[in-house]
DNA sequence: GAAGAAGTATACCGATCTGTATCGTTTGGC
DNA sequence: GCCAAACGATACAGATCGGTATACTTCTTC
């Protein structure tokens, strides 16, 4: 194993036991017997148990969000469908035999406090989430782009809460109909050439 | 201090201190000192941690819900603004300075093992709101109490993640907009006396 | 008021925690 | 091919973990 793929090896490790089992439960001594490394190793890499927490969270940051937006572009091309397509790859994380609930929800409920850097990049993936849907809400011309984003999130938000106690997928799949039923009521602004100009057109 | 009132006493700080920490890094010295208790006695009341975690949750989870049942039942009549009643007692909780998140969420979060004790009574709990919610849904007459019953459900979970992180009560206000709009969407079946009879009546 | 249960205080147990020190071996870059 | 950096293995430090043991005191109850 080449030294640059250590890191990753650790991080990928790391946030399979985080999950499986949570922070607090997941010991050091664990994370090196897992990935097959010296302790002496793993403390070259990241200077405490946080800091390999917080780029954890910032490499599963980065790839979530790109994942997302990598699937959503692929299943759907208007903006609406783009909004109610986040459901599905939601939807695909929850089917994951390995779902244990969200990893960030789970960081800042082990790390409550406010000013806490875990909290604090938790706090943030979830802002960067709702700004996707912002963005979406926006390309399809959504009257209240940031309540709409909002929503969503909290549908999201409800369906990965549930679903962490049931086990199920059946919650993303509600969510995305609730959210359906949302959209199709919402105001939206007329496209600039053309387009429809009614003010409360069906969403989809 | 009476002996009967030692046990309570304990719950609370317990509570306190899980809610405020979390349950893994609040360790069992720290529950004695806040209680000004010592270790002998909580020993004599649980046999171990995890027996204190779960009359902790046991104890929530009744006060919980009756505190919701209360405050619903005085705040509404009707049993669709019941349903949206819940939401008020909803921010009401989460306005709490105290607030950092469901304490059940949190306890399957770190107890992630689904044969986990403290992971099924929070599971319990989870499931005995929900029952409530049906128990309005069915009053109000929706065709499917249920799934509103779920619904329901996944926007006070969806509700509850956000103001976790944010720390704000918007998204529980939020939440009850939404509700408010997807209730009046939905189909009702007629009362057995009388009342409306048509399939989609107004439902606030 | 005697008896017994339950309280306090403290010391202790073994295990585990994060993090460091030591030392010999491997490896990549010039 | 040399050298320094990074690796593995292990031992260890100091703190904390959940839980027990002991000895003394206080309260409740009959």
């Amino acid at each position: 194993m080449r030294r640059s793929e250590i890191r990753d090896h650790l991080l990928d490790t790391a946030l399979r036991l985080f999950n499986q089992h949570g922070y607090h439960a997941t010991g050091i001594d664990l994370i090196i017997a897992e990935a097959g490394v010296a302790k002496t190793t793993l403390y070259r890499h990241f200077e405490t148990k946080e800091d390999l927490i917080l780029a954890a969270l910032e490499r599963r940051d980065e790839e979530d969000r790109s994942a997302m937006r990598a699937f959503v572009e692929q299943h759907a091309s208007d903006p609406v469908e783009r909004l109610l397509a986040t459901f599905d790859f939601l939807e695909a994380s929850v089917r994951d035999k390995q779902f244990r609930g969200c990893i960030f929800v789970s960081a800042a409920g082990e790390h409550k406090d406010t000013v806490n850097p875990v909290f604090r990049a938790a706090v943030m993936h979830k802002r960067l989430a709702i700004a996707y849907f912002e963005e979406l809400a926006h390309a399809a011309r959504f009257a209240e782009p940031k309540r709409i984003a909002a929503e969503i999130n909290l549908l999201h938000e409800g369906a990965m809460a549930v679903a962490q106690m049931t086990r199920i997928a059946e919650p993303a799949r509600q969510a995305k109909r609730m959210a359906g039923q949302l959209l199709a009521a919402e105001e939206r602004v007329p496209s600039a050439r053309g387009g429809d100009a009614g003010q409360r057109t069906q969403a989809s």
